[in-house]
DNA sequence: GATGAATGAGTATTCATTCAT
DNA sequence: GATGAATGAATACTCATTCAT
């Protein structure tokens, strides 16, 4: 038991690495047998289905990226900080910049879909809790919060994560983000120097 | 050449149903042709392949529905509704219904994605437009209009034209569109009415 | 693997056979399929593609061809005639004929110039060889050997091989080799015999 | 009649180039047509079908070819450079050599093997006139001549035309063309220099 | 002489999945 | 736990040729 869950975390980091590289569609049972070298069986031993198997992948990404965005909000840094913290988080560190690249090529859409629903899904109660906790310390003002965080990462996921964005696009950010939560203006200017 | 045309334009409607139907990547050449009763090589007479094909059923997609845009923003419609028109057009109409319904389906992503994006392309400056006018007409005071009227289309898109959104949602997007380009309180109101 | 080398040896009988008897392009995969009584899948599951069966299969004509070749080399029979019968050996047997019939027809080209091209490089060395032994032995008395002999095949492939020769083709060809290796006139004059 | 005949011509020429550069089958009638700017039913107007004009391409490769042969015999050279002159005729010469490199390549298979037949059956007749001329003057002194000087164009064109011989094959070839004519040994010692 | 729309048979290759051992 | 032989449905694309105009 604790072997073979070993192996299967061993295939799922492989798979993992070979959808991002590849792209889910392009990568092939085959493909990833011979670079586990494992047999075919043995991969439908551990795993129903390649898709199954996708599932459990973004599973493990989700895990991943939300992670920091739990640690952000369980610290003690300001509400906006944190706000504008755990939304970065979803975004490639430096690091972790040519996985996320590699989202955006056509050959993933599927994966990435699936990956930024139940993202969205996933972070947008934190976000919800750190709005309120902004609400109840009197930074911001609104309601319909869980909508209205929604919206920003939504927005945010669309503009940013794929590196296109202009300078303008920064400033009407930051200015939509102080009005969607009923912040005083300049209360999320520092995210200009964070972006640089 | 006029024969040739006609049958071209009769192919894509076929494909383009299709498409919509089972999903381009689940729809193949034979099924197509079989639809329209031709030849395999009377198809690739018309096109290149299979991809060519899906770009021109795109094409065709984009120009009916920004169509409407124009139409509106040529009218003598006032500039928030026609603002809220053209963000509207782009929506299903009740006829339409079953066939962006589709495109919301997972096999329909890749034409979903690239159909989208050329649909924000297109309607952006047309929108970005009427925002003008709206500044013009003292109802609206904003910059960086063109970056405020996409993101508005982004969460317009990403929001309601899947169809699963809430009461909550259409009020906080009425607030956004009202900060959004500095509108008056009660500017946008009128989008709750049409919505039902 | 015992049983997977089998069920592969098999194929490319079939295959070695189809491809004498339609030709390498004329026979298709579907065929040796249907032929062989397997799937598609198990098809691919043995040879990478088409193109690599055949190079398969060819490797196993040479191996048949010189085998006899070296049988010849390694006995104790005249130099002439081990000479002649390595050369003779390449030639179609009585049984092999409609096999190396099939290999003129011009749906065989490719294959043909395969195996020529193979069949000579491989059995020059042996030729050198016997033709060497006929040197110390003082029965030819030449330099540049493995061209000489080389030659003496290229003539003899294009010849003989597709039955289309003439009396005088064979007096020629004698004259040739006894002139060609050094020998003493009528040394090669029981080739006349072989051919009846 | 007249412009019939020009068009057809201009087509001969365009294919003779396209399957010189691409090989005959690789080589389709679209792209026939296309390089021509002709339609479909023009070409079949002027060919019964590809392969038919495939065959007029090589009549018109052969008349070019076994034109400088025929002149070559006729002029009032010494025998032994009539002859070699007639076999070197068929090499390519400098600005012919990526034409006849082309036709090494595999794709070439087919047209090559064709051009090789009937230019040996076209060029023997000539070669053996030159040899008889010899024969008369007293430099050469053999029978069976068609046959041998059959046998000299084979290892000829085996040997030389693809352009990979050696030191060795040359001294071999002049001893061998020496012995083949029973001529005098030197007689073709000259062929040396001619290669370089 | 010339056009170009229409044909349709033909082909190699991919790949997720199964199951007896 | 693990193997690997076997499956078979699925698919886009090519191309020489015809023929009504």
């Amino acid at each position: 038991m604790k072997k073979g869950e070993k192996r299967k975390q061993e295939l799922l980091q492989i798979a993992y690495r070979m959808f991002l590289t590849r792209g889910y569609e392009n990568t092939s049972v085959d493909e990833i047998i011979e670079e586990a070298g494992i047999a075919k069986g043995t991969y439908y031993y551990y795993f129903e289905s390649k898709e199954q198997m996708l599932e459990e992948v973004i599973g493990q990404m989700i895990e991943q990226e939300t992670e920091k965005a739990r640690q952000i909000l369980a610290s003690d840094m300001a509400v906006p900080q944190k706000i504008v913290g755990i939304i970065a988080s979803l975004r490639p560190s430096s690091e972790e910049m040519p996985i996320k690249d590699a989202l955006h090529q056509p050959e993933n859409l599927l994966m990435h879909e699936k990956i930024l629903n139940r993202l969205i899904d996933t972070v947008v109660p934190l976000l919800a809790e750190a709005a309120e906790e902004g609400i109840r310390n009197g930074i911001f003002s609104c309601d319909h919060i869980p909508e209205r965080v929604r919206m920003l990462l939504v927005i945010s996921n669309n503009l940013f994560n794929d590196g296109h964005y202009t300078e303008g696009d920064v400033i009407v950010f930051i200015d939509l983000m102080e009005k969607m939560l009923g912040a005083a203006p300049g209360t999320m200017a520092f995210i200009r120097e964070l972006i640089r």
